[in-house]
DNA sequence: TACGTTTTCGGAAACGTTTGCGATAGTCAA
DNA sequence: TTGACTATCGCAAACGTTTCCGAAAACGTA
């Protein structure tokens, strides 16, 4: 029934087993194994992208000279140049950067991970990344942890396999451990942490003035009066929400004011979180007349409730929180914040990263500070000091 | 003072020019071209990433079974497939996703092109092909056009060097003419648009009912009692922008009111844009009593400026605009706005580029329509009729 | 003219992976 | 025991690019 490929004879042949689907085939006179192969569909490679061997073909040279003309090479002719640079324009020649990549080891792209992309604070530090590299010869991949811990491990091990040169990333509010990241330090990644930084890596940072933005926060609203500020204060895992409750305590102890546990909430982000400290609050015997927020969000939050129960602001509490937005500005009352310059945040990290793959040998980490600004607004500006 | 490195002998060796900085020599006798190298600095290759190679070596067996075992083939022995996987454990092994991606000639990755991650929407938007993305195991790659024509082309061609498997792109308000995208597009690479589409290019689009949403807003002006309504639209380039508009024309033709030309402005969405158009039609003779605009933005900037003038929304001047966010719910009055649904956007405009990546020869652009949602708030609802 | 020198180019290896095909040792039934 | 068949593995090519090395041709000078 089937022939030989190599003798053509039918007689010889014997089954040889299955392989891939396929029954196999051996021809005892010629000692070939064969397989009978599916009607050759000649591919005749549609849409095929042109690739350098494709103008070596039509120049008749060689794909190591094409290479060369095309790199700005010194040992080529101007004339052999020429041609392959027209005919590389004629096929509208790119060329490959997966190949490139491959070959030269380093894939020019920078990985990023970050909790959320919709927070305007994230979307700013992107922007502000994306600035930077572009104008570097980076590219970007963004990929969010949406909080949590495991999608961040499996984001860091996405942009690894596809060999990123380096990575930013800020952590979710449930990291704690940090073995993810400990493995490809190690093996000399360059990383580069920002905002919700990790102190127990070896990595360059770029923080914001956690805990002097919270203490100017605090101490604003003491002058404009206030003497019970409560605190809503982030997830206990994370470091910043640590750093920005202590500026809270030590601009209270600075005043000589106490510091009551019943004041202090740690939300985990949430609405419903930041309501029902707010309604705690309400139901104390001592009301505050002051509060904090390390996430601004809340603070916008309690502002609406605050508001339909018709407690007014200021004057029987004041409002100030980390981070501005333009909601903070919008709302009514418009909300005292601490401005951290999200796009700035961006640049550092992008630039020091950067530095960090460029001179992968030398670089030493260190940790670098983005000055805040504090912006005061309606929400804490009570008339009897101003 | 060179000897050959075939026959040592130094007395036949002559110089033969330089090659790469370095001197070039040549043997007589052996008739052996050859250089000085410099002293073989034993890279031993640091910071080395594990290959198949290397777990092959320290088996002794060849990379292909390696490769085998890894990829869940049937044709090797579970003893075998164990062991390599032992090691491969050990040596924490990742495949290298470039030379995957050059061998198969797909990098599971698309590519996605914004105006600007900044504004809500394309953040939302982000969100929901990273969403839909990552579950269908493809990577994302975002590039920023900020309103650039020229940056866009960039972005398409290194996307496109990167070899995106598919294309997600919204244009620049300055776009209007397509060479960039055509090409790629006749080399087979699925692209589809969303929000700021194109209609002269044969590919599948998500769009939001711009013009129904539009009729929405500005009819509900209508029956809040509103006779003379101002419209503040896009950039002219902009698609989206004429259909918003020509929402607005039908629903004022419907109720028999007359378009007026010194009501209609084209902005370019920035902010003194709209302060400009506010200012003239308030000069006007006879002031509009309702302000419609294609993007929320504007109508945010206009409360602000008309309660700075202390006029009364919506009692004075009502105002309805496109595109919701939480500054239009938070602002005072909050705005009625009609609702993109921009995570749903995204989720469908990826999930409909991977169909298309997938089942490349079969699929037939289309367009697909998100329903919006409008949303009644304070700026437009006058005690009158409601 | 002749030899040393330079310019320019091609062959081939390499980056890390997958896979078609050939090959071996082992298995099973007659 | 033997011949047919199966299970398992290695070799080598391929993806597209860069680059080392060798070599030929062109050049320059004596």
């Amino acid at each position: 029934m089937v022939a030989c490929s190599k003798c053509g004879k039918v007689e010889t042949i014997v089954k040889s087993g299955f392989v891939r689907g396929k029954q196999r085939l051996y021809c005892k006179e010629c000692e070939l194994y064969f397989s009978v192969n599916p009607p050759i569909l000649n591919a005749s490679k549609k849409h095929h992208q042109t690739t350098i061997v494709d103008i070596a073909k039509t120049l008749g040279i060689s794909p190591s000279t094409v290479s060369r003309a095309l790199n700005n090479s010194l040992e080529i002719n101007e004339n052999t140049r020429n041609e392959v640079i027209r005919v590389a324009n004629e096929l509208d020649y790119r060329p490959n950067l997966l190949a490139q990549s491959l070959h030269r080891g380093e894939t020019h792209t920078i990985g990023v991970v970050i909790p959320d992309i919709q927070r305007p604070f994230f979307a700013g530090v992107v922007a502000g990344i994306q600035k930077v590299a572009s104008e570097a010869g980076y590219r970007v991949i963004i990929c969010q942890s949406n909080e949590s811990h495991n999608t961040e491990t499996l984001n860091v091990q996405a942009l690894m396999a596809s060999r990123v040169d380096g990575l930013l990333i800020s952590h979710t509010k449930e990291t704690n451990s940090f073995e993810h990241i400990k493995l490809h330090l190690r093996k000399g990644i360059p990383i580069v942490h920002f905002d919700r930084v990790c102190d127990e890596l070896e990595t360059a940072k770029v923080i914001q003035e956690d805990f002097e933005g919270s203490f100017a926060l605090v101490e604003h609203l003491i002058l404009q009066g206030c003497r019970r500020i409560a605190a809503c204060a982030g997830p206990e895992d994370l470091l910043i929400s640590h750093k920005r409750l202590n500026g809270y305590k030590a601009a209270i102890q600075k005043y000589g004011l106490p510091i009551e546990a019943d004041l202090i909430f740690h939300s985990s982000f949430k609405q419903e979180d930041s309501i029902n400290a707010l309604n705690n609050w309400l139901d104390l015997s001592k009301r505050p007349d002051g509060i904090f927020t390390v996430h601004y969000a809340n603070a916008i939050e309690m502002i609406m409730s605050l508001k339909q129960k018709g407690i007014k602001i200021p004057d029987e509490i004041a409002l100030a929180a980390f981070g501005d937005d333009l909601v903070a500005s919008m709302i009514e009352p418009s909300l005292t914040v601490y401005n951290q310059f999200p796009f700035t945040v961006g640049q550092e990290a992008a630039a020091i990263l950067i530095d960090n793959i460029i001179n992968k040998e030398t670089f030493m980490p260190f940790t670098k500070v983005i000055k805040g600004e504090l912006i005061v607004r309606q929400s804490s500006k009570k008339n009897l000091i101003a």
